[in-house]
DNA sequence: GCGGCGAATCGAATCGATTCGATCGATTCG
DNA sequence: CGAATCGATCGAATCGATTCGATTCGCCGC
C-alpha cells in the first residue's frame, strides 16, 4: 500500500516531507538550504540526509520566484527570426554580450521572438527584467505590459519610450561621417542599401514615405544620416542583413541607367553582397564602386577585400545592456548608454573617376 | 493618505484587488482571464474594467507556474560559450529548429550555458523540460537533478543515458562512409582533425587514450568512424569548430614529414580551414590533397570549392528535439530519433595520386 | 539564583493564482 | 406544480517555498 498516484508516479516530495522527514520544520528546513539564518550543523546534516533519502531535490524554482518576486530570467527580444538574427555577427556578439554579463550574475537568458501579432504572447513568462533588441516600436502594447508588473524594459538602438532604458549606437552619425568620408573622395552619386524598413522585410527603394513610416530605428536612423550628407541619394531596402541581399540590392543599383560610384550599406554583410555584385558585372571595387559598410565585422571571404566600414562596439552594447538590466533590477538608476562608432578606412572605398 | 509604501511605490495589483473591485470572488475573476469555464459576458467585461483601471497586466506568470505546474519555459543548455557556438552554422540551424517548434507550441527557449563547475547551477531555473545539445557528459550531476524533478530530459547527440530522450546522428556510420569514399579514392594516408574532445578545447594530437577518456560524444564518434576504416589514421585536435582552427590543425598536418593525401575533417569550417591552409602552402586541392568535410554547412566564401561532405538535417534535429520536449512534456512516450547523414560529393576529393 | 542574552527553532502569514466541489437561481421538463 | 438541470458564481484548499516575529532553551554574568 503506497500513497502513489494510480498512475504509478510516486509524489514529488517537497520541502515539507522533507522537514517532516528530518523532524524540523518546514521553516527550518527551508533555512538549512538556503543557508540564510542560523541553523546548528546537525541540524543541516539531517535535514539533508531526508532530502537525499526522499529524493528531493532542492527547492522548487517555481515556488522560489513566486515567493521570491524574481525568477531570475531575463528576456531577450529579437524581432526576427532565430534564424535570421543569428546570421548577422553583430547579433550574436549582442547576445554574447548579453550572456556574458548576465551569467555572471547568475541570470538566465530567455530567448524570445517578436514575431509580431501571430506568435504566443511575449510577456506570458515569468521574467525579471527584458532587453528589446533592435526591436519595432509595435512592441507598445507588450512594453505597456511590462510597465504594468514593474519589469524593467532595456532597449538596444530603439526609439526613446518613456521608462525604457535606453542603450543607443550613433547610427546616423556615423553614417555622416562614412558619408563625409566618400564626399572627400569626391563621390556624387552615392547610393544606400537599408536594413528592412518593416517588419514584413518588404524589398524596394527607399521612399521618404517609406522612411518616415518606418518603425526601424536603426534603418532609418543610417538612412537619415546618408541624407544629412547626400540629401537626395536614392537607394533599395533589402530584406535583411544578408551577403545575398547585398548581391540583389547591389544588383538593382549597379545595373541601374545611372550607376553609383559609391554605395553606402547599413551592414557589412550587405555590403559584402554589393561587392559580390559589382564582380558578377565586372565593376571594380574600389575603382569604379566605392562600398562603405557598417559594423566592423570582419568577415570571412571576403579577401582580398579589407571593408571600409563604421565599427560599432556590438559586445560592448550587449553587456552593457546585460549590466543596465541587472542595476535597473537592484532598484539602481543607471546612467543611460551611447556608443559611438569608429570609420575604419579600408580598401573598397577611393577617389571618385567620374 | 495612499496605502502607498514608504519607497513611493504603489503595491502592485493582484487579481484579488482587481476581483473585489470588479465586486466578484477571485475564483470568478480567474475564469474571466482565463476563459477556462463559464462567465457571464457582463462579469467578465467588469472585471476587465476593473483590471485596467487598477492598471493590472493579468495573472502573475510566477504564480501560474507554481500553480500549474508549467512555466512554459524549456531550457536549451550549450556546452560552449555562446560566442563560440553561435560561430558554428549547424548550432545556429539546430537552436532554429528547437525555436520553430517552442514557439509554435506557446513555449519559450532558455538559453544556458554549461560553464562547468564555476557557473550559476543550471536547475535553478523553472523549466519544464531541458534540450541538451552537444554536452558533456559531466553534466551527470544536472540531470540527476532533472530527473529528481521529473523534468524530461532530451539529449542531442549524447552519450546514451537512462531517462534521457536522445536524437542522434549517425555520427560514425557517416564518417565511416565518408572515410570509404576517400578509400574508393585510392587513398591510403588519411588524417583526421577532431573537434575539441574535453571541456578544455586543448589543441594536440589524436591518441587512443584521449579518445577513450573523452567526453565529447560526436567528436569520438566521428574518431571511431575513421579508425573503422583507416584504423590507424592519425590526426590533431582543434580547439574548435572555426575556420581559424581548421587553418591550424592543418598547417600541423600539412608541414609534417609524412603529408596525408586526405584529411578528414569533422566539421565544414574546419575542412574550411584545412583548405585555406593547403592553399597558403601551395597544395592543390583536390589535386594534392582531398578534404572530407561534415555538416553540409554550404559556407560562403569557399569559392570555387565545393566542398565534399556528409549533411546533416541540422534543422530537423533541432525540430525532432523541440517536438520531443514537447510530447513527453503532455506525458507522451515519443519514439527515439536518430537521423541520418548523407555524402555530397563536391570538388574537395579526387583520386589519389601517390 | 535570577535576569538577560543569543543561538536555534518553530508557527503562521504570505506570495498570486487555479480549480474542485458546493451553492444559488432560474429555466425547463414531465 | 414539483423536480431536474444548467449556468454562473463563490469558498476553500492547494501549489511550494520564504520570512518575520515569537518562543524555547541553554548559558553567562552578577
Amino acid at each position: 500500500m503506497s500513497t502513489e498516484a494510480s498512475d504509478g508516479t510516486p509524489p514529488r516530495p517537497n520541502l515539507a516531507a522533507v522537514a517532516a522527514l528530518a523532524g524540523v520544520s518546514a521553516s527550518t528546513a527551508s533555512l538549512a538550504f538556503s543557508g540564510a539564518g542560523p541553523v546548528s550543523d546537525a541540524t543541516r546534516a539531517k535535514v539533508l540526509a531526508a532530502a537525499e533519502s526522499l529524493n528531493y531535490a532542492g527547492p522548487d524554482p517555481r515556488a522560489q520566484s513566486l515567493r521570491r518576486g524574481r525568477s531570475g530570467i531575463i528576456g531577450v527580444v529579437i524581432d526576427d527570426r532565430l534564424r535570421d538574427a543569428f546570421r548577422d555577427p553583430m547579433n550574436i556578439a549582442l547576445l554574447d554580450g548579453i550572456a556574458d554579463e548576465l551569467g555572471s550574475a547568475g541570470l538566465a537568458m530567455l530567448l524570445l521572438t517578436d514575431t509580431g501579432e501571430g506568435g504566443s504572447d511575449i510577456s506570458l513568462a515569468p521574467m525579471d527584467a527584458v532587453i528589446l533588441v533592435g526591436c519595432s516600436t509595435e512592441l507598445d502594447r507588450s512594453v505597456t505590459v511590462f510597465r504594468q508588473r514593474g519589469i524593467p524594459v532595456i532597449a538596444v538602438e530603439a526609439e526613446a519610450m518613456p521608462d525604457v532604458f535606453p542603450i543607443d549606437l550613433d547610427n546616423r552619425d556615423a553614417t555622416a561621417r562614412g558619408a563625409r568620408h566618400l564626399k572627400s573622395l569626391g563621390h556624387k552619386n552615392v547610393a544606400i542599401v537599408s536594413l528592412p524598413l518593416e517588419g514584413s522585410h518588404a524589398r524596394g527603394p527607399i521612399t521618404p514615405e517609406r522612411t518616415a513610416a518606418s518603425s526601424a530605428h536603426t534603418a532609418r536612423q543610417r538612412i537619415l544620416g546618408a541624407h544629412d550628407v547626400y540629401p537626395d541619394a536614392p537607394g533599395v531596402v533589402s530584406a535583411g542583413s544578408f551577403v545575398e541581399e547585398g548581391v540583389i540590392a547591389g544588383r538593382t543599383l549597379l545595373e541601374a541607367a545611372d550607376r553609383p560610384t559609391a554605395i553606402i550599406a547599413q551592414s557589412d554583410l550587405l555590403a559584402a553582397g554589393v561587392i559580390r555584385a559589382a564582380e558578377e558585372l565586372g565593376i571594380a571595387v574600389p575603382g569604379e564602386l566605392s562600398v562603405l559598410g557598417f559594423d566592423g565585422a570582419r568577415l570571412e571571404g571576403l579577401a582580398p577585400y579589407e571593408l571600409t566600414t563604421l565599427v560599432q562596439p556590438a559586445v560592448e552594447k550587449g553587456s552593457a545592456a546585460g549590466r543596465a538590466a541587472i542595476a535597473l533590477l537592484e532598484g539602481g538608476h543607471p546612467e543611460p548608454v551611447a556608443f559611438r562608432s569608429e570609420l575604419r578606412i579600408g580598401n573598397t572605398t577611393a577617389h571618385s573617376n567620374s
